[in-house]
Parts: structure tokens; C-alpha cells; sequence
RNA sequence: GGUGAGGUGGCAGAGCGGCUAUGCGUUCGCCUGCAAAGCGAAUCUAUAGGGGUUCGAAUCCCUUCCUCACCUCCA
């Protein structure tokens, strides 16, 4: 598999012969997670039910920045403890990420258990004289790093030229960042140098060395991570080790509205349980994947509904493959022969499409081709069992990697239903059509829309869903 | 101002030197007692503008214009 590395700017061999190995940075738990974060981990956990479906082991980690002043200030706004408001964060996290059928990682950090192995990172820094004691706190000297800069593709100069750049006296020069902050309020923890709480970066590098060890397989995040965060984590990682810090760097695109980045400083965001209301959680799989993940992608109704269009093809598609005849009833083998090759073609565009650096659009081609062509093959005839047998597998590995799932009607909702489909039949035979449609409402306030074939009838059951309210 | 990524049919979105995906939409049909469902056909022949290179360019080079992101916390 083939992946775009931002570091070197070129598509780069994935190395699949062991574990993979990669590290997703997260979110910093202080409010509700958006459709932003929800892309970048859904473009993650593709990737790694991706490479799961394929027998290649992956070891996942993402971390929580449960240690930041944005915590801590919100929770003095809410008069809680920064421990408090983090853990009620994560809470949350899992709940809205469970929901969008997001697989856990391998494991989840949290930076507050992880304090130590960031003390030890900043003592071997100091020793190796990249780092250096001021009267704020442990800063990292990005002189020091002779690379400062390969990822996010800037030049020390162009810094000093943009003049963004506060001027902070106690610091050696203006770049250098924090690794270790003094603080003498909550949260603090005793570190060699006086109490204090860890920067930012340096969880990161911390953690991906404790959980993947060195010059690991991918290290993931949105593009908007790639400066400062990513830049300072190679300066940390790469000096602490004397290696290369991650093989791949594969960085996710904004979602926009509007064309403007959906950020919380905008204040345009569109919260992880706001689209799950509004559209469900396949929508919002489909929606998020539905571009390159490299570029943005823009939020808006238009599309969301577009896709629902795409789900509602999905769903016959599984109807009609879950509704076979008895039997071979159907003189089956000749035609159905030729269609698994069809198959068989389009499960290989699907796999060397997500191949050629995760093409998910044009992977989603073969899968909507497949959709098509079932739905396309049961208008003509009645599929039969055998059938169904054949393309089930494949169909449900796509919706596997996909991450996605369709509502199943139950055992007792079908008996109910088909109960009622028999007397709505027997009207129709009547032609006593009123009271037929009305048993038809009836089925469709329990979620279910009937497909008459000709000799019989299906069970859709749809996701509520629809509009941007 | 600097750096990076882009500008493809009504919309979304691949392709990245030749055979001009695909989906949605639209139109007209088929199916149906009807249908918000399903199917078929047609439609749209697009590649920001201007220069090149080439037998041939959406694809390579130059240039102009435009958009977005990053340069501050951010997925």
C-alpha cells in the first residue's frame, strides 16, 4: 500500500510486514467533539479496519491532551476540577465516537498518566543540550535541531519575516517552545526543575515512544496539526533518539463551511451529536470519506442529502440480497456465473483503489458499482439463495471497512410486519387499495418501507434522517 | 508578506501525456392499483485565462487570475 508522506512530499511503500504501528493524535478534551475531529478519525479508523480486513496486524494508538489551559480555564468557568471536566470529556468522546461506529484504538494515553516518561524525554534533552532551564519553564532550543522545519516546509528566516511571533524575553529565541510549563496551580506535577505541567508537544513524542517505539509506521493528525505540533515533535522525538520519528506522515484535510474552516475559534461547528441527530452515523461515515482525505471537504445540506440518496441504494442493495427465494427456483448458474466475475473484478478495484494512497472516492466507485449492479440484476429476475451466498461476503467486507452498519429488522418485527403484509395483500387482491396503503403508513411508522416485487414483497428498514436544523 | 495545496460538466468527485471514469441531478420511459422505492435510456462532451513543449495535454513547462490551509490554540 502506498501513502503520501507529507515529510518528503512523496507517496511512500507502506511496510506491512509486521505490526503497523500507528499513533493518531487526538483531541484535547474540553468541550464536545465536531465533524472535523469526526473526519480525521473516521479517515484513521478506515485505514486500520483497511489494513485489518487484509490480515495485517496494526497497533493504534490515540492519545487525550487531557493537561492544557484551555481545560483548565473552562473548568474554573464551570467551577469544576480540570480532572473533572477532562474525564467528563472522554466520557463523552467514546459515546459520540461509539455511535459513529468508530473502532477503539489499540490503546488511548490519556497525557496525565504518562507525566514521568515525559519528565525522563526532557532530562535526556536537557543532557543532550537541546533543551536549556528558564525562569517560565524547560524549553526546547530550535536552533539546536538542525531540521527545524522539514515537515511543515518553512525556513527559520520566513518565522522572523511573518513577525506572528510574541516576543518572550525569558526565552532564548522566540521559537523555542515549552516543554515543561512552572506552575504552582492545579494541575501541577513535581518534576526535577520545580512543579510545573508538560507543553503541549511533548506528550505526543512521549507516548508514540512508549506504545510504538521508534521510527514507527504512521503518525496521523489533521493538516492543521503539521505546524507547530508535528514540526516540534520530530525536533523532540528525532533528538532524543538520533532516528527518524515516524515513517509516514499522513495528514488529514479540513472540513470547511462554507468554504472556511470549521474551527472552534470561528465558532462554525457542527457537533458530533448535531449530525448524529440530523443524518445518523452512516450519512455522516459516507459524508466524511467522500473526498480524498488529503483535501478538504466542504459540510453542507446539498450533499448531506445527496448521500442519503447513495445509503438508500445501499439499503435495497442488503434487502434485497437478505430477501433470496427459497431456492434455486431461478435457473441461476449461467448468469450469476458471469456476475461473480463481475464481482471479483470490483472487489480488486476497490482494494487497488484503497492501495494507491487510500483513494476511498474512487474505492467508493467499485462499492456503489457492486450496489448497482445487485439492484440492477433484481429488477430483472428474482435473486436466488445461492446467489445472495456468492456476493453477501464481499458486500459485507465493503461495509466492514467502511464502517458501516444497516438496521437490521428483527425476528418479531418481521413476523409482525409480514402479518400485516398479508392482509395488505389480500386488500389489494380486493382492490381495496385505501385500506391497503393504510396498512402500508402503518408499516412505515415503524421505519420500514415496502418494496412490492412481483410475486413479493420487501422489508426496508431506513435510518431516520434528514435535514440540517 | 512567506510557505504549501488546489482550481475538472448544474453539483460531487476520479484520472495526472493518447482510449475523454463514476455518482447525483435533469428529461423521457419502464415497473406498480398507486408509490417517497427499483430499473432503463437520453442529456451534460467539462477540465480557471493566456502562452508554450509534443504527432497528441485536464495531465509536462512558463505566466496571469482565483480559492483554501498553515505561519497563534486547533482534527
Amino acid at each position: 500500500m502506498k501513502i503520501f508522506d507529507t515529510l518528503t512530499a512523496k507517496e511512500k511503500e507502506l511496510d506491512v510486514t509486521g505490526t503497523v504501528r500507528i499513533y493518531l493524535c487526538g483531541v484535547t478534551v474540553y468541550d464536545e467533539s465536531h465533524i472535523g475531529h469526526a473526519r480525521t478519525i473516521i479517515v484513521f479508523d478506515t485505514l486500520r479496519r483497511f489494513l485489518e480486513s487484509q490480515g495485517i496486524k496494526v497497533k493504534f494508538i490515540q492519545n487525550f491532551t487531557d493537561v492544557d489551559d484551555k481545560i483548565i480555564n473552562r473548568a474554573k468557568e464551570e467551577n469544576i476540577s480540570p480532572l473533572e471536566l477532562s474525564s467528563k470529556f472522554i466520557t463523552r468522546y467514546f459515546e459520540d465516537f461509539d455511535r459513529l461506529n468508530i473502532k477503539r484504538a489499540t490503546e488511548h494515553p490519556k497525557a496525565t498518566d504518562n507525566i514521568p516518561e515525559m519528565i525522563e524525554l526532557i532530562k535526556d534533552l536537557i543532557d543532550k543540550n537541546y533543551a536549556y532551564a528558564s525562569k517560565n519553564g524547560i524549553y526546547f532550543s530550535v536552533s539546536k535541531f538542525k531540521e527545524y522545519g522539514k515537515l511543515s516546509k518553512k525556513r527559520i528566516e520566513d518565522f522572523i519575516s511573518g513577525a506572528r511571533i510574541e516576543v518572550d524575553e525569558t526565552k532564548n529565541d522566540p521559537l523555542d517552545f515549552a516543554l515543561w510549563k512552572f506552575a504552582d496551580d492545579q494541575p501541577n506535577w513535581p518534576s526535577p526543575w520545580g512543579n510545573g505541567r508538560p507543553g503541549w508537544h511533548i506528550e505526543c513524542s512521549a507516548m508514540s515512544l512508549k506504545y510504538l517505539g521508534e521510527n514507527f509506521e504512521i503518525h496521523g493528525g489533521g493538516r492543521d496539526l503539521i505546524f507547530p505540533h508535528h514540526e516540534n515533535e520530530i525536533a523532540q522525538s528525532e533528538s532524543h533518539t538520533g532516528k527518524n520519528f515516524a515513517k509516514i506522515w499522513m495528514h488529514v484535510g479540513m472540513v470547511t463551511i462554507n468554504g472556511e474552516k470549521m474551527s472552534k475559534s470561528l465558532g462554525n461547528t457542527k457537533s458530533i451529536d448535531h449530525v448524529l441527530k440530523n443524518w445518523g452515523p452512516n450519512i455522516i461515515r459516507l459524508f466524511c470519506l467522500s473526498g480524498h482525505y488529503s483535501k478538504p471537504i466542504d459540510y453542507s445540506e446539498e450533499i448531506l442529502k445527496e448521500t442519503i440518496v447513495k445509503w438508500h441504494q445501499v439499503e435495497n442493495c442488503y434487502a434485497e440480497l437478505n430477501s433470496p427465494e427459497k431456492d434455486g427456483s431461478v435457473r441461476p448458474s449461467r448468469f450469476s456465473e458471469f456476475f461473480m466475475k463481475k464481482v471479483d473484478s470490483i472487489k480488486q478495484e476497490f482494494n487497488d483503489a484503497l492501495n494507491s494512497d487510500f483513494n476511498i472516492p474512487l474505492a467508493f466507485n467499485a462499492f456503489f458499482r457492486l450496489v448497482k449492479e445487485v439492484n440492477n440484476f433484481a429488477a430483472s429476475q428474482d435473486i436466488s439463495q445461492l446467489f445472495a451466498k456468492n456476493i453477501v461476503p464481499a458486500f459485507e467486507t465493503m461495509l466492514e471497512i467502511l464502517g458501516l452498519r444497516i438496521s437490521k429488522i428483527s425476528d418479531e418485527e418481521r413476523n409482525t410486519i409480514n402479518e400485516l403484509i398479508k392482509k395488505r395483500n389480500e386488500f389489494r387482491e380486493q382492490k381495496q387499495y385505501q385500506k391497503a396503503d393504510e396498512i402500508r403508513k402503518q408499516i412505515s411508522n415503524m421505519g420500514i418501507v415496502l418494496i412490492d416485487h412481483k410475486n413479493k414483497t420487501l422489508l426496508l428498514k431506513q435510518e431516520k434522517m434528514g435535514t440540517e436544523s
